[in-house]
DNA sequence: CGGCAAGTTGAACCGCCTCAATGACGGTGG
DNA sequence: CCACCGTCATTGAGGCGGTTCAACTTGCCG
């Protein structure tokens, strides 16, 4: 994929408009990339790493390890998300990064992202824009967790996913690929891989979904949204201009 | 309390060290003050408010309301601590927030911090590393519901608002004064207040901690880190220079 | 004195967990 | 080519943590 139209170039298009300046700014800030295996740590929790990493291709995830084995995901990354915004400022990450799929991120210097905001004000406006977004997303995944039961949580986080997949062009109009397997939805829904077994079961048993061969069919959108009391308002968030 | 040793002040100073102008702006943003009761709504989610409150006195919430009449607390909110910076740059506001006591809060204009990251690039860092802090707080938050016991988010979350009050000196060696009631605990744990009361019961009988009278007492910091597998490091984050 | 908010405690229930066993699939080496 | 293995999905049985309902207390305020 040229990076011209890239998974981020098309996210941060479609809420300010990219001067040509602008656009060869971000195509340059993403020219440093590196092929990653699947299943591979890229960030450990405490690491001190001044690096932000754009995922270009493949998904990763975010969690945090406890000291019983546990483990809590805090987001699922997809194309076009951008990694380890958040401990730019910080001296360490506060969290661990590993890839799912093979992936192909781009590395960004982390004074690269820093002084877009004296250089380029709108562009790092726009970032600042995507990295609000995903701590809003954050916080609805705590109420999923804190608040919704088992099969509210899974179909809100299904359409969750479903949406972000549309904005960087990777949904189709009946669902999308999924490579999470049901341990990773337990990480990150709080819950054992066997439930997350019965609760897949008991929405295909509605008709709403279907999760099979790495592919997520929704069938009835509408019945879905009811379920999981989705309101997308949280994700449909227009840019609003400085 | 003279804005010059505010609580803001009093936080970003321990960060950065603020120059006279620096100083200076801090103290003429926080100028324009307001007293506000308790259990008041200040923002509701949804609510397009470009504005930033910095907490002076008091304390507040951010939540999130539920179709079935739960509510999900996503953080508690201490003097120094700023509200709706996230939403800044969106157009509404993802969440609600409250006061719980009285309080006393400053109300900045959104462009004021947008202004600042251009026009106060040291100043705009530290207050992104303020944000990105809270956030961190957030993650912590959701790994307390996600993957925690009902004992351990408890000594957690106690143990979560006594750093934090540290910081800008309202906790004592002791504990601190906590204007929280039992449902305040419960919708912040995902945990009902029932069983709040409980948790807290089998804390006193530990001899971990008491809270009477809106006094949180701290027994036994080091049985209560333990048991809460609590590390800090998340909330003790230097500040990384640009 | 009456009423409401907050805390406390018991009893019964249920959502989700744990343990255990089995089946399906793909990769790998003999 | 097949036997073997690890990973993942599936299903049942039993147990625990936390919920819900209900009752009672205490303190505060009008």
């Amino acid at each position: 994929m040229p990076l011209a139209d890239s998974a981020l170039v098309r996210k941060l298009g479609s809420f300010i408009r990219l001067s040509a300046t602008e656009l060869n700014i971000l195509i340059d800030i993403q020219s440093n990339s590196r092929r990653i295996a699947r299943q591979a740590e890229v960030v450990h929790e405490g690491q001190s790493g001044h690096q932000v990493y754009v995922l270009q291709e493949g998904w990763a995830s975010c969690y945090k390890d406890l000291a019983d084995g546990g483990r809590q995901i805090i987001t699922f990354s997809v194309p076009g998300d951008c990694l380890g915004l958040r401990s730019v400022l910080l001296r360490t990450s506060d969290h661990s990064f590993a890839t799912i799929t093979d992936a192909l991120v781009s590395i960004v210097p982390s004074q690269r992202i820093t002084s877009l905001f004296h250089d380029q004000p709108r562009l790092g406006a726009a970032i600042l824009w995507a990295a609000s977004r995903d701590e809003a997303t954050t916080v609805e995944h705590l109420v999923n967790i804190g608040r919704r039961s088992a099969i509210q949580g899974m179909a809100h986080l299904i359409l969750e996913l479903y949406e972000r997949l549309q904005l960087v062009g990777l949904a189709t109009p009946t669902g999308f690929d999924c490579p999470l397997n049901q341990h990773a939805f337990a990480d990150a829904l709080g819950l054992s891989a066997i439930h997350v077994n019965r609760t897949l079961r008991q929405l295909r048993e509605r008709g709403l979904i279907t999760l099979s061969e790495h592919r997520l069919v929704i069938h009835d959108p509408e019945k879905l949204r009811e379920l999981a009391e989705y309101n997308s308002s949280y994700l449909d968030q227009a840019y609003a201009p400085i």
